[in-house]
DNA sequence: CAATAATCGAGACGGTACGTCACGTCTTCTT
DNA sequence: AAGAAGACGTGACGTACCGTCTCGATTATTG
């Protein structure tokens, strides 16, 4: 970042000198290192500095001069990579939403992309940072959307006021990546819909009550 | 198991030839790689065979005779070194009962004995017999006890009849799964309890109600 | 040896207890070791205990009981096979005699024994007990013979009284050696002509003089 | 060769890319050779790359990437410690310069350089690559040294012109491999004079005889 | 006949070295 | 400077044999 660019006193941008960075390289590291992830069901483990950097077509030490270790480089590659799939819709009801978007996750987590994402679980369990890249670059951008949509249940009467968010958000997503991790049942889109069912079960009666009698503020 | 015991036409045990193995190298190479796991943050990614059969001051051939990998010797110390403590109790009530086990789970978790897991699951993820070791010799056994442990709350009339037993199980253990593995958030005795009430909640509604007025087929 | 046969004071021989060696073994050990010496090129350094024992159907440790290291076996398995077709003829004629031996030792080099012969030269120079074993068991009962022929010649006026037989029979030798093991020429049955012919040459003119006229005392 | 330097077409030399080829290691690793074929009596076999590395302060891997073998190491190292002293003196008698050049030989062969010699021939009996080396880088070169010191004996009349070198040169060096390997005798100067005698004495009475009557084209 | 004793096969044991691979660093020339 | 190329020292990989050991089974002599 600031290695690349200075920022002179009246806040123009000049260029180090020096041969500025290969563009291209960058890319080509990056995009070798997610379809190798993607391609190879035991992704981190087997993915290498030297595969990477040959199959770019890039010296070994451009890699290294950009990215400490195998760790950075994988989480700098998935963020790139992060689907512009997974927003949340507004249909009116939460569960619906919430339901629509579980359904796209699982979709994904069972595609090649899926491979990604159990390389970047599986190694950030030896890694701290792979595991705060996912949890900062992926699974935060995407709670901050659940929240507003959580939110917009609560203010339409569907959640009560008092919802603990983060506790329902670990009760809807903790069992789709259970199965995915430990794979000892399907993951499949009728799994979501239970699951919603499960853990939105006890508001839906409030919320059909409540329809029926619309609350006395309104 | 067969590669070591002939069994005679009478039934009779007989011993295969040759040098028989060596008790003392199994119990060694098993518990250094265990001590190993539970010590280091980084578990399965640092483990080396060589440095197991080091610290078991054990021939590297050794352990290569009885384990093919890596994988093969840690889902083996893992399977070994199982806990006796996650039995479900029975206090008389369902939810008691799953509350009372999975805290003991979220003990565990947060001890040295959870880095075991953690290099399990991480593990797996790059290779499936690891993954398939833990399901089996850890998951499964654990999921009979709570079979039976849900199988009494439906006798009580605590649960539904129609229960799917596969999805509460997954609706309970996927966010403390979740929490263990991504660090999002703490792993606590009282999350154990707020999950309780949110995916138990829709029972225990009905079975006040249930208690009040007993069913009537009974 | 003294090891397994006991000789009272009468002089009987009397069988150690236990079992007896196996002859069967003995013989497969040596044979296989053999066999493998004379169809490999780079006999000695392939050759493994651990091979031989199992081609001949024999536990390590029978190996390891009778011949304490890998070159004592080689040794005793290049004694006894050691050709019955070296010994010197008698023609009359001690360049004759020569000769024809000689032409015989270079047949044998060249054929698959002569495998062996290399293996034993090439391993002794990293084994003073092959060597020995070479000289003790091949060379000199050879060279015993060689004085008896040179002898022979002495006394019927062929060659000097004088003579160092040792130093002919090097003379004679080493040229076929030399060729054998560093193969800068062809070993043929020429080249022994030729030889014999340098290094009898002075011999063969005083003769063919003392043939002429015989020598006075006679 | 071509491998580190290239020639454009105007003949300059190119650098190849890449980091050059460490001379520092080179260097050590052949000198850590030489010295240890030329202390051990059991040369190579007891040689181990693994030990070659270690001692020259260098990766297993660097000796690997120059050399295919430890045969070929050997070689290398042999052919960059090629004695110097082995050149023939011009003494006016052939046979003079040729028995002080093996007088030099033997006396190398009795020092330290001789356990190198040993291991070469030794080893090369399994390794064909060590005694072509052998032949092509050290015998060769003094065998061509040796023709030219013949031809002066020729030409001066000591030799005939029918002369077959190197079935002349074979019977003088013969013998002197042939005690060095097998160690039968000792090796000593005077055992050269005796061969000389030997193998020279046919010419030495031609020789003389001619001395006295120069021949007719004098 | 039972006891004793040595050998046999099989094969596991703690080691050492093998030759390969990837690591992360370096040194060179080119862009 | 950054790029590619590729050599460097390091260290783990999984394999092959080393020479030793522990088994049960076998085959002899001795008491």
């Amino acid at each position: 970042m600031g290695k690349f660019v200075k920022i002179d006193c009246a806040g123009n941008h000049r260029r180090a000198p020096g041969r500025p960075r290969s563009e291209r390289a960058r890319r080509a590291i990056l995009s070798c290192t997610l379809r190798f992830l993607e391609n190879r069901r035991n992704g981190f483990a087997d993915l290498t500095i030297e595969h990477v950097a040959a199959s770019a077509e890039v010296g070994k030490a451009t890699v290294y001069r950009w990215w400490p270790n195998k760790a950075a480089l994988v989480a700098d590659a998935f963020a790139g990579s992060v689907t512009r799939k997974l927003h949340f819709p507004d249909t009116g009801s939460v569960m619906q939403d919430m339901n629509l978007q579980m359904r796209q996750l699982v979709k994904i987590l069972r595609s090649r992309r899926g491979n990604l994402v159990s390389a970047i679980l599986g190694g950030g369990q030896s890694d701290r940072t792979l595991i705060t890249a996912f949890r900062e670059r992926f699974m935060m951008p995407r709670r901050s959307e659940a929240y507003v949509t959580l939110q917009r249940g609560i203010d339409r009467g569907e959640l009560p006021a008092s919802l603990d968010m983060d506790l329902l958000l670990d009760a809807l997503y903790g069992p789709i990546y259970l199965r995915f991790l430990i794979r000892h049942d399907p993951l499949t889109p009728e799994f979501v819909d239970e699951l919603c069912t499960v853990v939105f079960g006890r508001f839906q009666a409030a919320a059909s009550k409540a329809k029926a009698a619309p609350p006395p503020g309104r």
